[in-house]
DNA sequence: CTAAAATCCGAACGAACGTTCGAACTGAGA
DNA sequence: TCTCAGTTCGAACGTTCGTTCGGATTTTAG
């Protein structure tokens, strides 16, 4: 790999750190060339603008992911078995990858044109995938009341992708445990034997809540 | 309500749909006078700083949510029962005041100092509140083996909060139902039936992922 | 009507922003 | 040694930012 290259990703990890830290917008060109050592106008020589260092901290990060995720699911057939090679892979990437990820997740919509749409498109795919993996298990079993599967997407990539919010990938909850227990509370719920099926949720009116 | 008080709830709302809409650090005072109609010098008059619009808006947002929920748990004491009126108290807010929310949940570190420390402890606060019911759910629940409570809780959490990104409230999901099927998806799971406990999560080498 | 108080705003401030440019370095091949 | 492409950066550009200030306008009270 060329002097180039390598400076060029080393400038792309240290400005997600700085983007994780304290946001794209509020990140100055001049906060990143104070954290790589490298000259304001120097930075220019390995990117054209600010908005193109975000895009390809997006890009790449969500190409790693996917690519990943391809290989690792190749010749599996099983829904379940399928489920659980997503979430692990998805969380697993996001603690070795934490930075680059909080800024693909809570940056997601500030991109803008053309660049936006690569990455949404990117996005898009990843969550049918998941959704279509979400179907199959679904079609395995036969519910009275089946989940909405919109609810069950976003809420397991809820769950998932808030984790930049809390976990710390260095403290005593390790990944394999979090992936298993983000499995074992997705697949079973918090309280697996279903006892409890009446759900006591209270009507509201509308009008005590919104502002008008 | 006073003419001031009336114009100035009507600036917190307009600036809180313009930072949801561009967030806080891409929206500027000048973006907030020509939506109000008021011009930049004016809005000084109803607010010290751009900060303080920002801080208003989620501690107004917070207490809000808190004291409605206080309200609903006054003597309830069955857990389950509990954990309903927090997960609808949460998700109808939310729906209902989608910009505040979102505000809330995006810019959570976009406040320094005091401020960010005076809707931080806040926060923790309903954290360890939506904690204890869950720990109280689970008490009433024997499990070989339960799980983790911080995964449980804030699993909840990014449940609930991720909605911004995708749920659109005058869509056909009602609030109601999106409330009942993140119930029964956090209680029992998306699969109720507990056919599938042996969960195939492959262990992975880390240093595939890391960058180093 | 008058005067004081509240409300409003045009214009400008200094600071920080993303980006550019031309010149100065550097190291490898001839 | 000389050359030239690749790399680096000080200095500056024009723009936009949050905020302020003095005065104009409107509302309120006596």
């Amino acid at each position: 790999m060329s002097r180039y290259d390598q400076k060029h990703e080393f400038i792309l990890r240290t400005a997600a750190r700085i983007f994780a830290e304290k946001s794209y917008h509020s990140t100055s060109m001049r906060d990143i060339s104070r954290a790589t050592n490298v000259s304001l106008a120097g930075l220019y020589h390995y990117c054209k603008s600010k908005e193109e260092l975000l895009f390809l901290i997006q890009d790449n990060c969500f190409g790693r992911v996917l690519e990943r995720l391809e290989q690792r699911l190749q010749g599996v057939e099983d829904p379940i078995t399928k489920l659980g090679i997503f979430i692990e892979n998805h969380l697993s990437f996001f603690a070795a990858n934490m930075s680059e990820m909080k800024v693909l997740s809570h940056e997601a919509e500030s991109l803008g044109g053309d660049l936006y749409n690569h990455v949404s498109t990117r996005k898009d795919k990843y969550t049918q995938l998941a959704r279509q993996i979400l179907r199959e298990v679904q079609e395995t079993q036969q519910s009275q009341e089946p989940i909405d599967l919109t609810v069950a997407t976003y809420a397991l990539f809820g769950m998932m992708n808030w984790i930049y919010n809390w976990y710390d990938p260095h403290g005593k909850l390790k990944v394999s445990d979090l992936a298993s227990n983000v499995m074992k509370l997705f697949l079973n719920g918090f309280v697996p034997n279903g006892m409890c099926r009446g759900l006591p949720i209270p009507a509201e009116s509308p009008s005590v809540w919104s502002h008008g």
